[in-house]
DNA sequence: CTTGTCGGTTCATTATATACACCGATGTTT
DNA sequence: AAACATCGGTGTATATAATGAACCGACAAG
């Protein structure tokens, strides 16, 4: 494997649970000999990725990454835009909300606003969603560059829940499916008792380029109630894409019958 | 020079100003060999740090980056805390007030609030400012740990404009200066016509993890409105220090005369 | 005292990054 | 329209940089 590859892949153990990890712990968890992990740490700290905590000696996502999206942020304001995007989704559906985009193999859940009710959907965020296991996946692969759709159904598809599809056939058909409705859902394919609906955004070149989701304890799901939050997130959607610069391709619509 | 230090510096060009680049110029500009530069990119679009637009070809920070901010946004919120700060500090000075930390070799800014005047002094998100020619970087190197003083003062001094300080010496003496004060002056040392007041953010290990800056057009400034700034400056500093988790060193004070 | 683990260093081996030449496509100049 | 330049991208022999096992001192637990 490329060695920028394998050192930007030690950054993937970061998570709401793992805020800070030693060297011995990090070089087990990636499978790589402590020395190459230290080494790649030290490059890596240079340019303010990582960092070292000075009185424990481990290590954690540094100060550059916010330098990063800051720049990006003053480049196209995706946070921007999308915050009172979700906020107005998630008072009107009353659950949670939350934005993606492609980066990389996986989308990036860049924004999250939670539903206010006691039982409801937690999303951390920073989460990588994979493609084949989520309503947003699956919203997103529907309208994508068609080689991204290819690498989507191309790999390894690992169960996450009892449901969650394994097979390219079995992926196909869902993609197919969001394609026609025009939106995703997935049924505890992720998390189990989590209903996921959503629905792609679009880029300039009238792509999906990430997607726009809610997330819906199981138990609350009927029709009317799904049909409620799809009439909600058909219009978000459209901001969505409109706010961040895309193009909704002609011809394409929510269908919110099944 | 090792690769993966290589591959993060391609990151440096991205500005305000360079939001996109093609791959010949990022070869150009970087002096690494086209084919170098393109595995690179794609290594690093791999994780989504990079992402290429479809149309035009050309690389720009991708959606990864706003992943990993928030990522370390959950584990310690930087943004969120020192927002309200900064809010406060400009609207108390009337000026434009930043917030930067500690990010590889140099302090990264982190979050800004400009002023409302007309005649303001803007600073763009996601600067890298050099330790030795900024108010933030000496007040910085001023109370950081013993080695990341001696490595700012190791390195090579660059005049960036006629007053930045370029020998070991006179980075030294304003080091010095910086802490016996409590605070640090920057008069056009980076910017000509921008004059800067900056006191330390302090970590948990009770050294210097970053700066509180107060940027002025030189034209404003006289003795009185420096007092000003410096007493709207300390009680704000105290309060990023608490709120990032961090500790004021014992006998540490700012004295608002020269 | 023994044992295990930590972060970190060293250095011979080898796997990987590199640079050159080259490709087709696109755009400019003459 | 012919000639030329530049673009993003590819293939490959070579050389450089990544690698991993052994080892270090420090620390903690038994």
């Amino acid at each position: 494997m490329r060695t920028v590859e394998k050192a930007l892949k030690l950054l993937e153990v970061f998570s709401d649970k793992v805020v800070e990890i030693g060297l011995s712990d990090l070089a087990r968890h990636s499978g790589i000999d402590k020395a190459t992990v230290l080494r790649m740490l030290g490059d890596m700290a240079e340019s303010g990725l990582v960092e070292q905590n000075p009185d424990s000696r481990r290590w954690r996502l540094g100060a550059g990454v916010l330098r990063l999206a800051r720049l990006r942020e003053a480049a196209q304001p995706v946070t921007q835009v999308m915050t009172p995007i979700l906020e107005r989704l998630a008072e009107q559906t009353g659950e949670t909300a939350h934005v993606s985009l492609l980066s990389g193999r996986d989308l990036a859940n860049v924004g999250v606003v939670e539903s206010t009710r006691a039982n409801r959907v937690h999303i951390e965020p920073g989460l990588a969603l994979p493609l084949h296991a989520t309503a947003s996946g699956i919203a997103f692969s529907a309208f994508a560059r068609p080689e991204q759709t290819e690498r989507a159904l191309a790999r390894r598809l690992t169960a996450v829940t009892g449901t969650t599809p394994t097979t390219r056939e079995a992926l196909a058909l869902q993609i197919q499916r969001a394609r026609t409705r025009g939106w995703a859902v997935a049924d505890q394919t992720y998390e189990s008792e989590v209903y996921g609906l959503a629905v792609p955004i679009f880029g300039a070149d009238g792509f999906a380029c990430g997607a726009l989701a809610v997330a819906v304890p199981s138990s609350r799901v009927t029709p009317a109630y799904e049909r409620n939050i799809l009439s909600a997130l058909a219009p978000a959607a459209l901001d969505a894409t409109r706010g961040l610069g895309g193009r909704v391709p002609p011809h394409h619509q929510i269908s919110d019958q099944e």
